[in-house]
DNA sequence: TCTGGGGTCCTAGGACCC
DNA sequence: TCTGGGGTCCTAGGACCC
């Protein structure tokens, strides 16, 4: 049998809310929802312990948020702070192992394999990494310990707010059955009914059906889950190796009005900014995309998406967005209120073969023009430099409804 | 309760080709 | 001529995660 890995998971208790009682300390002790403003469309991203109290929790609506719990102080959220001290936390990480990977903002894995004799044993190992996340970005983490990236992370959560949790050798199974499916990664609510529905609960219920009846129910699902059961990373992505480089598989930006809409020209201006955000992040990681992606949510929130594959990718906005556009057009219900915008790029490729890559055609030209007005845009503002037809309603939108969605971005601008 | 935004992965059907 | 079998690409939708 190979030596087994080592994997820690660490886990960041309350980030988002730990975040803002570092930059607000006055919040602490009071209820607190964070994820917008009161009446505002929205979600909640994270709520203190006395908001909780009242039923309020996380993926809740800002507005059911408001009824359960009408006294609460409402935070918008602040991604460029969550991603410093993410970054600071990244940076302690590393300090421990060469093997670190970030899986979000708030969460991270660390292959600790054969660092017995720099750190000592795992406990001993994982409370100082917890000390010394604490000490060094005052936020509080649990931590995890397996053979498993499954079993670090189901552990990890087991060890919250702050605790150690390591899972011996040997023990995975032992340690998994009493456990609810619902702790499985990937488990879901739909999982865990159609779950329910063969009687399986816990996790050790599923030792009571062979791979194959799994397979059967579940597709390719049930075989990774018969496998998660016993404490594996039964293929995907977590069977990769802790720190590997993967590519990204899609960019997208979406938008949700305040107020529905039906005015085509608000409509497709938001297409156009949109169709400028997804460029810049393309042209920023020098990425070709093939296939572009319209989504469009109605008002009764009926969703649907439509694409087009190019013949050859792209990483222009004008390109971009004449064939959102012509999605748009040839596919909304004329009229009809929109709730939700999205556009998504996707199916990456090296940069087009143009078979003359030394002339200097119009594309190379626009080419040239758009990441100058990006390197603009890092400068001076996000709202310094727009393809006139963005400028007719997109701006105003978030100018006017929602003054931070582009948090962070236009501090010490005129 | 009235449901964000940014991702990943999987399924299933149809087109098309050999 | 009631018609196999596989492979790949494309599209649409959905479950799930943070």
């Amino acid at each position: 049998m190979p030596f087994p890995r080592n994997i820690f998971h660490v886990d960041m208790y309350d980030f988002f809310l730990s975040v803002e009682e570092i930059f607000d300390p006055s919040l602490k002790g009071k209820a607190v929802v964070v994820g917008g403003q009161r009446g505002e469309r929205g979600v909640v991203s994270a709520a203190s312990y006395e908001a909780r109290k009242f039923g309020v929790h996380s993926a809740m609506p800002l507005r059911t948020a408001e009824k359960l719990c009408p006294h609460a102080i409402f935070v918008n959220g602040h991604m460029d702070r969550y991603r410093d001290c993410s970054e600071q936390v990244h940076r302690v990480l590393c300090s421990f192992s060469p093997m670190v990977e970030m899986a979000s903002i708030d969460e991270a894995y660390l292959d600790m394999t054969g660092t017995e004799r720099l750190h000592g044993p795992p406990l001993r190992a994982a409370h100082c990494l917890n000390q010394k996340v604490k000490a060094e970005t005052q936020l509080n983490c649990s931590i995890g310990i397996g053979i498993s990236r499954l079993i670090a992370k189901v552990s990890s959560a087991k060890a919250k707010p702050h605790g150690v949790l390591w899972v011996i050798p040997g023990q995975e199974a032992r340690f998994l059955a009493p456990l609810d499916v619902r702790d499985i990664p990937g488990v879901g609510k739909v999982t865990e009914q159609n779950l329910q529905g063969l009687g399986i609960r816990r996790v050790g219920d599923l030792g009571r059906f062979d791979d194959a009846f799994l397979e059967d129910h579940f597709g390719k699902w049930g075989l990774a889950l018969a496998g998660k059961a016993r404490g594996e990373d039964a293929g995907g992505w977590f069977d990769t190796e802790v720190g590997a480089e993967s590519d990204p598989k899609s960019i997208s930006h979406e938008h949700t009005y305040n107020d529905d809409t039906a005015d085509v020209t608000q409509i497709e201006a938001t297409l156009m900014r949109l169709s400028e955000m997804v460029g810049r992040r393309l042209r920023e990681g020098d990425l070709h995309a093939k296939t572009l992606q319209l989504k469009l949510r109605y008002k009764d929130f009926t969703t649907i998406t439509r694409a087009r594959t190019l013949d050859a990718p792209t990483q222009l906005d004008t390109e971009i967005f004449a064939a959102i556009r012509t999605l748009f057009r040839k596919n909304w219900h004329k009229g009809a209120l929109v709730r939700l915008l999205g556009v998504q790029a996707s199916s990456f490729e090296g940069r087009a073969e143009q078979g003359n890559l030394l002339e200097d055609g119009p594309r190379e030209r626009w080419q040239r023009a758009l990441s100058a007005a990006d390197k603009l845009r890092d400068k001076f503002g996000e709202s310094t430099v727009s393809l006139a037809s963005g400028l007719k309603g997109g701006f105003r939108e978030r100018t006017q409804e929602n003054p931070a969605a582009v948090p962070g971005k236009n501090k010490g601008q005129s």
